[in-house]
DNA sequence: AAAACAATAGGGCATTTGACGTATTTTACT
DNA sequence: AGTAAAATACGTCAAATGCCCTATTGTTTT
């Protein structure tokens, strides 16, 4: 028997569910709450395994009151709710520390195997969430390809405050304001710079800027 | 009725799920190919619907046999089958172009669902898969701060040419070679930039580079 | 001690860039 | 058919940039 809470500013839509998963033996429902706060407080008196929780609320949204949950009580598990499925609000949750993402038309029974899968320590999506999540994973081609390949500063003979020089070119600072930040004469800066094109075999602040993000120093 | 070709090294395996499937009248298995070579050979006179694709094999392993797939064939949906769920090989696979990714112990009535789920355009993953798959993602927080913020060229008025320019502009050229490659005069070239940099709130090439870098438009 | 390098600072000059105009032609939409 | 938007083009000017040069000071290496 698994425990659930459910959240949700929809009172309609709490009882909704509530009442499609009570025809379920395998899960009980523990308490309803009333969006983010109410969710807080009612997990002082109940500890149920995972909680039911809609993305969109009013006030404080689920991602946020998951982020809370999981810090005071990391054992417990998430699923997020939603009708959306924004990519971005995908990505969010699962930093926040939501094992599953459904969207809501999902068939109860579904539900209910979703709540199992993610008490065995899977993880349910629905399947265009789960195409969304391999979409973002295949997009950070970043993480995939080899460090090496990379070239350090120092390889360029990049001096110290070279470095430090081009990281504010990169930030999209003029000679002038560089010059103010580092306390140095808008000069120097722009020497520094002339050095930089020389030891990277360019000449412009944005092929430099292009340099440093190829090899990810930025 | 979902046409499908099967790929693994281990012909007693090969049969065996051939078998496992044959007895539901939603799949049907076009062809089983010994290897990742024998795969691409028969794809030559064979064209299913999608593959299920063993990721251990010697010679060719089945992430390179997805990518050179992919190349060929992009619609056919490739789904993974693995003993072991090793987190790289997951990323692998999934960058390779894999679209779903089980393991082998799953019932044959899962894989058929699978199966479905996959075609209508999902990403069926075993529960232990998909939790790896969002630790992974869970763990690039650097893709996380930038996820949140991609808007598109459109959301900022851009119109076709000024992308087009300002991709020449993150490309680091001049004014005068963008013309060139535009086959426009410098003016306008100029006239542009200084449009796009109106409705990006930008007041340098710089600047307009890493807006256009921070949503991912290059 | 000498040599090499890094960091600082400046002079001068040609080119590029950014910001402000105006204006014509094409394209798109109603 | 008429209007709006987009793409085209030109002019001007101040500021920023890229590139040449020299020079002083401190640190590190040989």
């Amino acid at each position: 028997m698994i425990t659930i809470g459910l959240v949700d500013d929809n009172p309609t839509l709490l009882r909704n569910i509530s009442q499609n998963l009570s025809i379920f033996d395998e899960v009980e429902i523990l308490f309803k709450a009333n969006g983010g706060f109410d969710a807080l407080d009612k997990l002082n008196n109940h500890h149920p395994d995972m909680l039911l929780m809609d993305i969109e609320m009013p006030e404080m949204d689920g991602i946020e009151t998951t982020r809370r949950i999981k810090e005071l009580f990391p054992s417990i598990k998430i699923m997020m709710l939603s009708v959306l499925d924004r990519e971005d609000k995908i990505f969010e949750a699962i930093k926040a520390g939501a094992s599953g993402y459904l969207t809501k038309d999902e068939k109860p029974s579904k539900i209910v195997a979703a709540i199992e899968e993610l008490m065995e320590g899977g993880a349910p999506m629905s399947p265009a969430i789960a195409m969304k999540t391999l979409q973002i994973l295949r997009n950070q081609e970043i993480i995939g390809q080899k460090i090496e390949s990379y070239l350090s500063p120092e390889s360029y003979n990049l001096s110290k405050r070279e470095i430090e020089i081009l990281e504010k070119v990169a930030a999209g600072l003029t000679y002038n304001q560089i010059a103010d930040q580092l306390f140095i004469s808008a000069k120097t800066a722009r020497k520094h710079i002339e050095n930089i094109y020389q030891k990277l075999q360019v000449h412009s602040k944005l092929e430099a800027v292009a340099v440093a993000q190829k090899n990810k120093w930025v």
